[in-house]
DNA sequence: GGATCCTTCTTCTTCTTC
């Protein structure tokens, strides 16, 4: 009965009781979009079950009420996470909705391309909280608070599957240990990279030592980072000065001779196509963005990568970001930045009434 | 010295039929 009476809510009969939350949950999980499908309940035998399509359509009749409902919707979704603003972009590639204000990617300034700027240590600026910059958002905090409403619901699906399977400690454990190879994996890449570990005729005896957690990870992206040129910046730090945000970018360097900003990343799963890694590109973009506003860096990048690596060893994939695709996804993320501005406005226009 | 921050990852429909 349950069921039978979603199916009639969804199917474009509106059952006046149903709450926004239902409505907008169903979006989510794309109960609304499968035309093609022949209905299940198309083999119903409606005359047997009149009267009780007459009390789930009729509005006087039904014992349902927007509490019950809210119930409904929280032991079949879960509570909500959190009320956000529904975003019209999607995580899968470059966002239809356009910025307010559309701030530049690069900065106006001449961009000294030097071999002169490629000599020396790469750049690794520390993040210094301490300096009037403790309130600054980073990029990670931003996308994590203005996900879509797909994302949350489908990252909370998975959460509880996984919890489901392996319990709320086995999931601790697994995600703290999936935590743990990505940043064995970062630092095994950094040691790679300061130590010049991707030049062709460097001998495997002396290339760094990876413990065998990350081995994997190594070998798949071996022959990415033979690409790899002229590292200008590891884990460094970077602060949009005019939009203040700042973020600490994996690497700077040539890839294939084009100047990049690279995020590594390890993944269980294949991610062969750049719509496979989700806000990966806007965390690029978002970074690139940044650096070219950031007067520590006396260059401009106009390009991004990612890296995928695979902990069996599989050949690794690596997704390129042309100055156009940087160039959309900039605007993405200061579409992302602006929800979280206004978010972050709102939470304290409404703290400061609590106050009063 | 403790607390906090930035990262590190995680998502994308699913069943039937040939």
């Amino acid at each position: 009965m349950f069921v039978f009476k979603r199916v009639v809510s969804v199917r474009g009969i509106i059952v006046p009781q149903c709450t926004s939350l239902s409505v907008r949950m169903f979006s989510a999980c794309h109960c609304l979009t499968s035309p093609k499908r022949q209905s299940p309940y198309s083999s119903v035998d409606s005359e047997r079950y009149s009267s009780l399509v007459k009390s789930v359509m009729s509005s006087r009749v039904s014992s349902q009420t927007p509490e019950s409902l809210q119930a409904e919707d929280e032991h079949v979704f879960g509570p909500v996470v959190k009320a956000q603003t529904p975003s019209l972009s999607s995580s899968s590639g470059p966002k239809m909705r356009v910025p307010k204000t559309l701030h530049p990617f690069l900065h106006c300034q001449e961009n000294p391309e030097t071999d002169d700027l490629e000599q020396g240590p790469p750049a690794r600026i520390a993040l210094n909280r301490g300096q009037g910059r403790s309130s600054v958002p980073s990029v990670t905090r931003i996308l994590q608070q203005t996900l879509s409403l797909d994302q949350i619901f489908y990252l909370e699906r998975w959460r509880r599957k996984m919890i489901a399977e392996l319990g709320e400690e086995g999931f601790k454990e697994y995600s703290q240990n999936l935590f743990r190879q990505g940043k064995l994996f970062h630092s095994a890449l950094e040691d790679t990279l300061v130590s010049g570990g991707t030049q062709q005729n460097q001998s495997p005896s002396e290339r760094p030592e990876y413990p065998t957690e990350v081995q994997g990870c190594m070998q798949s992206v071996s022959h990415i980072l033979e690409d790899v040129r002229a590292v200008r910046a590891i884990e460094s730090t970077v602060h949009h000065g005019t939009l203040n945000y700042l973020g600490i970018a994996d690497c700077v360097a040539r890839y294939r001779g084009v100047l990049c900003v690279i995020d590594w990343k390890t993944s269980e799963k294949p991610k062969p196509f750049l719509s496979n890694t989700y806000d990966n590109p806007i965390q690029v973009a978002a970074y690139a963005g940044a650096l070219n506003n950031d007067s520590n860096y006396k260059y401009q990048v106009e390009n991004g990568l990612i890296v995928v690596a695979y902990k069996d060893g599989s050949p690794g994939h690596a997704h390129q970001l042309k100055p156009e695709l940087m160039q959309e996804y900039w605007k993405t993320w200061l579409v992302r930045l602006e929800e979280f501005t206004e978010q972050r406005s709102s939470h304290v226009s409404s703290a400061a009434l609590e106050k009063r």
